[in-house]
DNA sequence: CTGAAAGCGCTTACAG
DNA sequence: CTGAAAGCGCTTACAG
């Protein structure tokens, strides 16, 4: 049978509340009955019973990742960063979709949210992107007055996130083509219900009048972050005749952009000679595509890391409270100087 | 505050017993008490708490989902199943990854597992390859005695399981092949440690030899599942000699075939007039590729659901242990007959 | 068909 | 620095 706090008492000598005290690093414990105590537990292989322990301090030492619809390579990884973090501190992560895509209304999304959180206790839930951007959710988890942490929201609000800095990292990949000579530029742009979207476009934007040039309406398409949308938008651009069409064509993300690099080369263009392309995100894909994707690193990982870790430490020392993470350009093969 | 079972007697003037009865469908409840004390307890909004539940019952109604260095794809799949057989029965999945990469011994292996478990009492554990083919681990999880559903073992044993018949699967596609007219088939093996490895590879096997002709060694070149090996695996296969080179190659896993598909097209030669390619799985890369990838399509989901809905009802309705679910060949682009 | 008592394994005040 | 008591919210025998 499993060991129990009994069981470590009686065999250390000391009463349960001495073994409670020890094993959650409480003062007041002589260092000696400290160290008796640690190794009687580790002889007898104690752990905790969780669901006693959550029934006395109605903590239940799980964090829920909560997200409706997201993209499998980005929920992936942050939800490996979250299983990390919560694993350091001692905590469980379930995973929770919400089925939210015929819920309009803001009553069904927070009802949603209710009846996955009332059968579940947990201390605190991390909400992706668009979910933690849906005020009636926040709103929920606030009267249930549970902790959360939001990943890349739209908005900074009063929750806690974790993010990076979308428009910075457009504008420098736009930046980037510019140096290569690149003056017509086509833009694919996201999903229009994504937070990214408008910052990744922002980032173009300043970057092309930055450097003294117009944005011209016809080089800018909307797509929806989908391989799809990617084929119908770069086959506007790639129609373009000769002299008019871009160059270049910053994709919001990698899987339009792989779009891009398929539609070309269907259409005759070489990548990179005759048309450079980078995307947004460094998904497994940016790679397995030829020629390999120049495009953003997003930090996914650390994100999910990041959000866990402030959820299992909260009150206690709330060293910060939003951040945003590092990003890295990747120059890869897709893009070319113009000759 | 949250109700409590006490909440729901007192309102309902009926002892806590007989909600719990009621709550947990028990028998030996009068129809109008029965219906009574629902009603009360859907207007105090109540749901049990787990944790006082768990303690009560030594359940947790938590199934883990172990696994070990697993390809994205193939463990979100699984997940998202797991997790709707879940919440269909009132449990919830948390998501446990090991790293076993350098943990060769069975020592190191089972110590990972029982490191993972000895914290989180979960009902059941669902395992991936190549976790569910370990002796080690399975031996744990016995002295544990907590239940085990494998998903794709290589081998059936004692535990119960779920997958998909590999062998005739291959076998199926193959013999698509041959119907086209393609005698020159190369095949690209998956990696030497996974199960379905030589399933499909018996699967290429028996097609070939049932028809007549007879396995060349010349078409059966070694990878492991990653799209680099793919072109590695198809650089050798598409070097040799007009009239020698095979006409249609078979990847075991899409990624390979993918590679195939590259590695053509860079070699000038046109999928699919100069070359059939044909791989498995059908992960999103299926059709991201151009053209698109003819491909068994595994019931992953719906192995993760059975996985699932297996460990949640247990004990009661032993009604199907171990099962093979349906596989499909989906019909793409990238196969066509021989002029 | 219904209920009062005891207990699951911990922790939170409270004493000493 | 240490411990005895009460309680967290359920369920499992056991009575009736």
């Amino acid at each position: 049978m499993k060991a129990t706090i009994t069981d470590v008492a009686k065999k250390a000598g000391v009463s349960m509340k001495t073994v409670s005290r020890v094993l959650n690093n409480e003062p007041n414990v002589a260092d000696k009955t400290r160290v008796h105590v640690k190794a009687i537990a580790r002889e007898l292989r104690y752990s905790p019973n969780l669901a006693a322990r959550g029934l006395a301090t109605s903590k239940s030492y799980l964090i829920a990742l909560i997200y409706d619809n997201p993209s499998i390579n980005y929920i992936s990884h942050i939800q490996r960063g979250a299983i990390d973090a919560c694993r350091e501190a001692g905590y469980h992560l379930v995973v929770e979709p919400l089925y939210l895509e015929k819920a309009i209304s803001r009553e069904e999304k927070a009802d949603a949210m209710l009846s996955v959180l009332e059968k579940l206790p947990v201390d605190g839930v991390i909400l992706t992107p668009p979910l933690c951007d849906s005020q009636a959710v926040l709103q929920t988890l606030d009267d249930l007055r549970i902790d959360c942490v939001r990943v890349a929201p739209k908005k900074k609000g009063e929750q806690p996130f974790v993010g990076m800095d979308d428009e910075t990292a457009a504008f420098q990949m736009t930046q980037h083509l510019l140096k290569q000579g690149h003056e017509r530029i086509g833009f694919i742009k996201g999903h229009v219900n994504h937070a990214a979207t408008d910052l990744r476009y922002a980032g173009y934007v300043s970057a092309i009048s930055e450097a003294g040039l117009k944005v011209s309406s016809t080089f800018v398409v909307q797509g929806d972050f989908s391989f799809e949308s990617g084929v119908i938008a770069s086959r506007i651009l790639l129609e373009l005749p000769d002299g008019v069409r871009p160059t270049a064509i910053f994709a919001s993300n990698d899987d339009m952009a792989a779009a891009v690099v398929s539609v070309a080369g269907q259409m005759g263009f070489d990548v990179p000679c005759d048309l450079s392309v980078c995307g947004f995100d460094d998904t497994p894909i940016a790679r397995i595509v030829s020629p390999a994707l120049t495009t953003v690193r997003q930090p996914i990982y650390k994100m999910g890391y990041q959000a866990a870790k402030q959820l299992t430490q909260s009150s206690n020392d709330q060293t910060q409270i939003s951040q945003f993470l590092d990003f890295e350009i990747m120059i890869r093969a897709s893009v070319s100087a113009i000759a």
